[in-house]
DNA sequence: AATCGGGACAACCGCAACCTC
DNA sequence: CGAGGTTGCGGTTGTCCCGAT
C-alpha cells in the first residue's frame, strides 16, 4: 500500500507564488503562527497550496530576517569548510549562517561555489598539464594528484592563510586501510588554491572562523597553526618516519595514531560525504591511492608528510568528538551513516 | 529582432525520521 | 509496539533572465 499523498494534488496550485499568496501566508503566520500543522494551514487560509509548499515558502522566503543576495567571503569560507567536513548537510551548514536557508546555500554551492572551486582547481592544473603529459601519466593517477602533492621534498610549504583545514577528515583509520591521506588530499586542493579560494586574498581572516558555533569550531583547524609547539617533537618523529619510509606508514607510524575509539573512526571514515558532484578531489583520491599506490608511487606523499600533523589532531580528538556529539546528535550521525 | 544556451534561483519530489495515538 | 500522519532534508527539476550569436 502506497503512502497517502500529503495533499490533494489535483486541487493544489503549483509553481511560483503570487504576491497575494505570499501576503496571505505571511500575515496569517505572523498573527497565528503555523499552528503546528503545515498540512492544515493552507486550508485555514484558503490557499490552494500544498502544506509542504507553504512551509518551504515561509522558511525560504517569507520568514523574517532572511538574508538574500551576495554571499560574503567569510560565508564562502564557512560553507566550504563545513562542506568538506560534513558534506551536503545543508541544514547544519545553514544553521551556522544566520539568515541563510539551506536551500539558498545549496543553490549557491551548486551554481557558484562549486564552480568557483572547480575553476580554480582546473586553473591550477592547466599550466603544468603539458609537462605532465610529456612525462606520461601513470595509469590510475591523474595529473591532478601528481601536481597536487608535488614531488619535491624541498617544496616550500605554501602559505595558505585563508581556508581552515578540517580536523575530522584527518582522524586516522586503521593501518589496514590506507585511507589516511584524504585529509592530505583536501589540503592538496586547498594548498593548490594557495589561499586564492576567495578572489581577493584576505590575510586578515581570523580563526576561529567567525560565525561558526563554538562546538563546530573543532572541525576547523587553521592550517598554519596545525603544529603546536608542544607536539613538535612527536610530530617531527612521525614526520621523519614518514619521510624515511616515503610515506609507507608502518606500525611505528600507526602506533601514534592508535587509541582512537573505533566508533569514531568508523563515523569519519565509513561515512564520507557521498555525493561529491565531481568534487571528489576535495575529499582526496584516497581510494585510488589506497588501491593503486605502489612503492614507485610513494614518492608522491613525501611532501605531504611534512604537512600532516597527527599529534595535534590526536590531542584535539576529544574536543572534536565532543563538538560533533553536541552539534550532530547521535541520531544525526546514524542518519549520516545510513546515507 | 529573434533565437539559443547557460546561469541562477525558486519550487517540487521523494524519502526517512519523528511524532502521536 | 505499530500504524498513520507530519516534518525535515537533500536532490532534482522547472522557469526566468540575460548575454551571445
Amino acid at each position: 500500500m502506497g503512502r497517502a499523498p500529503c495533499c490533494d494534488k489535483a486541487n493544489v496550485k503549483k509553481g511560483p507564488w503570487s504576491p497575494e499568496e505570499d501576503t496571505k501566508l505571511k500575515s496569517y503566520i505572523e498573527q497565528h503562527g503555523t499552528g503546528g500543522n503545515w498540512i492544515a494551514l493552507p486550508q485555514k487560509i484558503g490557499l490552494r497550496r500544498c502544506g509542504k509548499s507553504c512551509r518551504l515558502r515561509w522558511l525560504n522566503y517569507l520568514r523574517p530576517n532572511i538574508k538574500h543576495g551576495e554571499f560574503s567571503e567569510e560565508e564562502d569560507n564557512i560553507i566550504c569548510s563545513l562542506y568538506i567536513s560534513i558534506g551536503s548537510r545543508w541544514s547544519i551548514i545553514a544553521a551556522q549562517l544566520p539568515g541563510r536557508t539551506d536551500n539558498d546555500i545549496k543553490n549557491y554551492w551548486n551554481t557558484r561555489l562549486k564552480k568557483k572551486l572547480l575553476g580554480k582547481h582546473r586553473k591550477a592544473h592547466q599550466p603544468r598539464k603539458a609537462s605532465s603529459l610529456k612525462q606520461g601519466t601513470r595509469k590510475g593517477i591523474d595529473d591532478h594528484s601528481l601536481q597536487a602533492v608535488g614531488c619535491n621534498a624541498n617544496n616550500q610549504q605554501p602559505y595558505w592563510p585563508e581556508l581552515p583545514v578540517l580536523a575530522a577528515p584527518i582522524v586516522p583509520c586503521s593501518s589496514q586501510e590506507p585511507r589516511f591521506n584524504d585529509h592530505a588530499s583536501i589540503r592538496k586542493l586547498l594548498m593548490k588554491l594557495g589561499g586564492e579560494f576567495s578572489d581577493d586574498n584576505n590575510p586578515n581572516l581570523q580563526y576561529p572562523v567567525n560565525g561558526i558555533s563554538s562546538t563546530l569550531q573543532p572541525y576547523l583547524v587553521p592550517s598554519i597553526e596545525m603544529v603546536s609547539p608542544a607536539s613538535n617533537d612527536a610530530l617531527n618523529a612521525c614526520t621523519s618516519q614518514l619521510e624515511n619510509n616515503h610515506y609507507n606508514i608502518d606500525d611505528q607510524g600507526m602506533a601514534i595514531l592508535s587509541g582512537f575509539q573505533p566508533d569514531y573512526d568508523e563515523m569519519v571514515y565509513e561515512n564520507p560525504p557521498q555525493r561529491l558532484d565531481g568534487l571528489e578531489f576535495l575529499f582526496g583520491d584516497m581510494v585510488r591511492n589506497g588501491a593503486e599506490m605502489n612503492s614507485t608511487e610513494s614518492f608522491e606523499c613525501v611532501e605531504m608528510s611534512s604537512t600532516m600533523s597527527y599529534p595535534p589532531m590526536i590531542s584535539n580528538y576529544e574536543g572534536v568528538r565532543q563538538g560533533i556529539l553536541q552539534d550532530l546528535s547521535l541520531d544525526e550521525l546514524r542518519h549520516g551513516e545510513a546515507r
